[in-house]
DNA sequence: TTGTATGCGTTATCAT
DNA sequence: ATGATAACGCATACAA
């Protein structure tokens, strides 16, 4: 036969069934009861035969409804996302839904694009980590009728729910332990603060608490653009320079970063913990493999993938509760990089 | 302004332009030279005063046309799933498409159900790394017009275009490269073969060469099962027993092994390398770091996903060419693990 | 319990 | 260069 055996229609169905497509449809949204039970056999029977599925673009015309959901993020190939990614598929699988995956590399344009896309395709909901440079674009895809759920970056303006770590308690609980432990300086690497709200509310917060205990504080925040060659290293000789002599500790500000340094610091020749301690954001299934264990902040990214999915769908169902931020704690995981002082 | 503010269609704007919708409907397709200049810009004013967004679902009714590709994968918080997906969403952005992604843990009924969902969301195309145990399923979906590209692992009788790693190729590397270096005695740790067209090839070459070289064979093979707990630990000891005093290795088929065999060996105190070499397949990000560089078998995920969705894209554009099948090179990349002997 | 008719937002065919 | 109209595959209001 040759290749126009184009699918099977709700017509097609009827007509093998003998009954209208009305009596399909009803079939097919569960209706049973309105169905007397020879007809539904014959369906049945129909529908398998000739392998028969809905088409969901002519359904979601109808209805006005997709079943697709968007999910935006800066970078999917971050396990820390892909974590996220991983929950929230979980509960679109149960529920039926589809999820469209973008990746935007932290570029707003590419971010305005994909939205635009996702759009085009009247999607019933987004969750998205945003750039934080289209706000107004998204507040107006909100009006549109699409529930927006922001993961782990928050922008308050624009009245979203919101998903993440309680980025604050997590450097309040890790400073005490640092500080704790003895140590007397500590530098914080994050990437470029940006508009990205992680970045700076775990920046604020180090440089207060730092503060606090009077510490050089400022000094010690090292904003490094991990793009541009070479840039890390000079930092870090910096910090290394500055502190020598003193029990001092690097805290990175995500799985990224302690990469990064971890590299940087075996190439240098630093020996953790003898040299220095190390302690990170983000808990990599290899933190506890590297310079015999490295302590974290475990964030429960599954559970936000899971609880953003789960807001969406509400929203979807017709919710009309006020949006709501959740934080979740995040979890200190000691291991041997940040040993006690003497 | 209520909840009520629909999203603008082609009659809105064809009336917004003064214009007929089919007007609107050649501007959108890009028939410039058949509209007169002023109307042109007319059409464009009314699209951006309303915020206009064709409508895919309606347009991929009517055209027979989703944009969409599905991407199935066992899973997608594995960072060679991830990578290929890198690839395979960078190219789908070019050319205007967006994926859908799906997560099947290696179980077929899920895998099932997901192929289903996509054909009702009448997907252009897809892009698979299959369990095996669907074949007809999959064979079918590609007499409907879908195309299907296999992606990693192979299934001969279904025909379809295929890309992954040149195992044999790479086994064969990294076994020469092990010999040459004086070992004795080499285990190859697998995930449990099952159908998966990777996890066979590699081990049966394994086996293969092993015998060549008038080594012990099929009882250095370890099939483990990771869900089971303490069967890895089981068959490590059984190793490291059996191969007491001899210059040994060994060899991991992917990077979860890899890691579950690390954590294992460090547990047990085992020296890497002194007491015992390590090779892996993959090469994840922290390969370098542990035990001061293990040595892997890089492969080229990134450019799997990237060709993988140009050959989908190549079909959906009317391809009539004889399946092909890309297996690309891996690249051995030397560490600290695997001294040589003496 | 079942069927008829209309419309969802597009594209395509055929006119003008 | 532009427009009227008929599909695309389904859901739904209204009839019977």
């Amino acid at each position: 036969m040759p290749s126009k055996s184009k699918k099977p229609t709700i017509d097609d169905v009827a007509r093998a069934a003998g009954v209208s497509k009305t009596t399909i449809s009803r079939y097919l949204s569960g209706q049973f009861d309105s169905i007397a039970e020879p007809t539904r056999e014959q369906i049945k029977k129909a529908i398998e035969a000739l392998n028969y599925r809905p088409n969901r673009m002519a359904r979601g015309l109808k209805r006005d409804r997709s079943y697709l959901i968007g999910f935006v993020m800066a970078d999917i190939m971050n396990p820390y996302f892909t974590a996220i990614m991983r929950g929230a598929e979980d509960i679109c699988r149960k529920h039926g839904y589809n999820l469209l995956v973008c990746n935007t590399d932290n570029d707003p344009e590419q971010e305005r694009y994909y939205i635009d896309l996702l759009q085009a395709h009247r999607i019933d909901g987004l969750l998205i980590n945003t750039t934080g440079y289209n706000n107004e674009i998204l507040s107006e895809l909100s009006k549109d009728y699409t529930s927006v759920v922001l993961v782990d970056r928050r922008v308050p303006e624009l009245g979203f729910d919101m998903i993440g770590t309680d980025n604050v308690q997590a450097m309040e609980d890790a400073m005490r332990f640092l500080f704790d432990l003895g140590y007397e300086r500590i530098a914080y690497f994050s990437e470029p603060l940006g508009h990205t709200s992680t970045r700076l509310e775990r920046a604020r917060k180090f440089v207060e608490i730092t503060e606090r205990h009077g510490h050089p504080s400022v000094n010690d925040l090292y904003e490094v653009d991990l793009q541009v060659p070479g840039q890390l290293e000079q930092k870090l000789e910096e910090f290394l320079e500055s502190s020598k002599g003193r029990f001092r500790a690097i805290f990175t500000g995500n799985a990224v970063m302690l990469l990064k340094v971890t590299t940087a610091l075996q190439h240098k020749g630093v020996r953790v913990p003898e040299d220095l301690s190390i302690i990170s954001f983000d808990d990599p299934e290899w933190a506890q493999l590297v310079v015999s264990g490295i302590t974290t902040i475990a964030q429960p990214t599954y559970q936000i993938g899971v609880q953003a999915m789960e807001l969406v769908l509400k929203r979807i169902e017709g919710s009309k509760e006020p949006a709501q931020t959740i934080q979740l704690p995040a979890r200190l995981i000691a291991r041997n990089s940040t040993p006690k002082k003497g």
